[in-house]
DNA sequence: TTTGAAAATGCAACCGATTGCATAAAAAAT
DNA sequence: ATTTTTTATGCAATCGGTTGCATTTTCAAA
């Protein structure tokens, strides 16, 4: 749609092509004439076909090792409609949680045969409408999504329902009765981090959380309610934060903590950048962790473990989420698993714990 | 090659694929037919071939655009022979630098339309070797590729260079005339992290380096033992550790330094995570940063800032990084530059000082 | 040896866009 | 009004596999 034309004169002449000493490529005609048996079955014994002879099937393919031969994906797509991708739409591929998500896929799909085109939505629905709109057009098996801070609504998924092509959401999911979510139970997770504090002796605890329209971040404070519940405390709203969880966010928690009367004596937030740089702020403003104010974050990104003390966490499992996403979605595209009325899938996380909770002393 | 079959009498039938309710894509030829045209016409149009009057073409992009028609990239790579796709390959994507500079190239790749496909060597020659080959299959218009820890030959590129696709290195390179680097100036980034140190008074100044048959950490040192010469410092191999820079290496590190006799009085490292490692373990062992051992490392990894001491480090610019690799061979496919014989692009990093290399205290 | 079913192979029509060349239409020159 | 040039369009081949159906080959049963 957007090409640039500087042709003098001549229109078909391809001035933007370096020309290459002419390689030319292998192709099914060139085994069949050297064989002197038709493509169709040339075709056919590359894919083992079982209707081809085992001589006749090892022959060819002998033949076309040797002769270096490599499958035009482009004419075997055109023809069979399908193209062996997958698109993954994250937030942002710059963390280290989702390099690792994406490794993990990136593994399963190769070994299976898939390639994978990645791309960032940059927490932007409107970015995130548009990259779905070029996995569409890229015409990509399946897709695999984590939704962007901003999503409220599935509607630029549409193309992908209406069409049947399958959808998979991980970690920042939404439900939706066309497609599977991949999740740790973030709930529970919430729960024993909170619980693991209350265990500990702490009592007001605050909770920075992020976007609640975020399933995610509603699940996680739903596991800290839970856990306060069952402790018969009450929640008090005042110990409750919604904040877009970024570094500064944790800064600024942290100025908000030293303003307030009666202090939380410890802090459970929804990442674990927050909760570190809430922590150091705290430290540099006199208050000692966790004597002061204990802490509890979620991700156990590396950072977690090279701050002072340590930062009580959840480990969340990004290789294997993006395994278990890549391989349900390459087995719904094989036929091997259809999809289920509900069907979450749900890993398990664990609680890391590290100095920032230690046990509280008397008091209280 | 590897496809499963079993079906039990028929051969042609699709057991594999569910069946939709029929949605058919719009075609060229539907629009032709549409508009009593033919199809080279509305092909034309599409593309903005100037040999189309303008009227005809805005009824024909009109049309396409009201019936929701999709080019089919199959087809027409089919026909034209290139793909619109990049090839990137890295030793690991789970790490904050790598993952920042593909966040840097796909903003590149989707900006111009293409697409990234992205694979892993986990810093194995033989899975780089393996991966450079699905690349070549899957007709990646060009590679971009960071090289594995373990590669000593760019053998497994031959293909590529043979078959003339661009190719462009970024990171850790190797220098070959057919293609372009891009990298910082590790030896002056080096150099600059040292004479910091030295500035600041400390002179017993460990380094611990990568395998230096990588370009990366050879220049590291070069810079290190650079900077020590222009201090008229000899340089002491004794000082000079080559390990894997993993965290654990960290912490070897720090175990042979309590060890040694006349300790260092600071440490350079050639990444952050070893630096912070070995800073932690010695920390640790009651000795203070940087009143009795300094450090730096490399990288500005997000850890760097929250440990503490903070760590003082080089600014290493990934995603201008990925950015930069990314136009570069989109020039070349494009055709707006041809490689140069030598070609090597140096990003500018900058030194990061942070609390871990304060001047030192007198003595000395 | 004949026959019939099963196993292999071949034929030919796709898939959808691109493009060299020929031709038609429009504009300019005579 | 006629010829020449320029500009637009169409024709048809091509890219390389895939696959329904027809045809041939193979081989065991009669």
């Amino acid at each position: 749609m957007h090409k640039k034309y500087f042709l003098p004169r001549l229109y078909g002449v391809d001035y933007l092509r370096t020309t290459m000493p002419e390689y030319r490529e292998i192709t099914i005609y060139d085994i069949a004439r050297e064989l002197a048996i038709s493509p169709a079955t040339v075709s056919r014994a590359l894919n083992n076909h079982p209707a081809v002879k085992k001589a006749t099937r090892k022959k060819i393919q002998d033949l076309a090792r040797q002769l270096g031969y490599r499958s035009n994906t482009f004419a075997s797509n055109l023809r069979k409609k399908n193209t062996h991708t997958i698109g993954v739409i994250v937030p942002r591929l710059s963390s280290y949680f989702m390099s690792t998500v994406i490794a993990g896929m990136e593994q399963v799909a190769r070994a299976e045969g898939y390639n994978l085109i990645i791309s960032q939505s940059s927490e932007s629905m409107i970015k995130e409408a548009d990259n779905v709109d070029t996995m569409f057009n890229s015409r990509v098996d399946g897709l695999l999504v984590s939704l962007s801070y901003e999503t409220d609504t599935l509607a630029h998924f549409e193309p992908f329902f209406k069409k049947g092509i399958p959808l998979i959401f991980f970690d920042r999911i939404r439900e939706h009765k066309q497609c599977m979510g991949i999740v740790i139970d973030n709930q529970k997770a919430a729960y024993d981090a909170t619980k693991h504090l209350l265990d500990n002796g702490y009592r007001r605890i605050m909770h920075i959380g992020g976007n609640p329209i975020s399933h995610v971040y509603a699940e996680r404070v739903k596991g800290y309610k839970k856990a306060l519940g069952d402790y018969k405390i009450p929640v008090d709203p005042k110990l409750v934060l919604t904040r877009n969880m970024s570094e500064q966010a944790g800064v600024d928690a942290a100025e908000h903590i030293l303003k307030m009367k009666p202090r939380p004596d410890a802090v459970f937030s929804a990442n674990d950048a927050c909760a570190i740089y809430c922590m150091l702020t705290l430290k540099k403003a006199g208050l000692r962790i966790p004597e002061d104010i204990a802490f509890a974050g979620f991700n156990n990104d590396p950072m977690s473990k090279v701050v002072e003390p340590g930062l009580t966490t959840i480990d969340y499992p990004g290789y294997a989420m993006g395994e278990a996403a890549a391989t349900q979605l390459i087995n719904q595209l094989t036929g091997i698993s259809v999809m289920q009325a509900t069907n979450i899938i749900i890993l398990r996380s664990e609680l890391i714990i590290r100095g920032s909770s230690a046990k509280k002393k008397r008091k209280s």
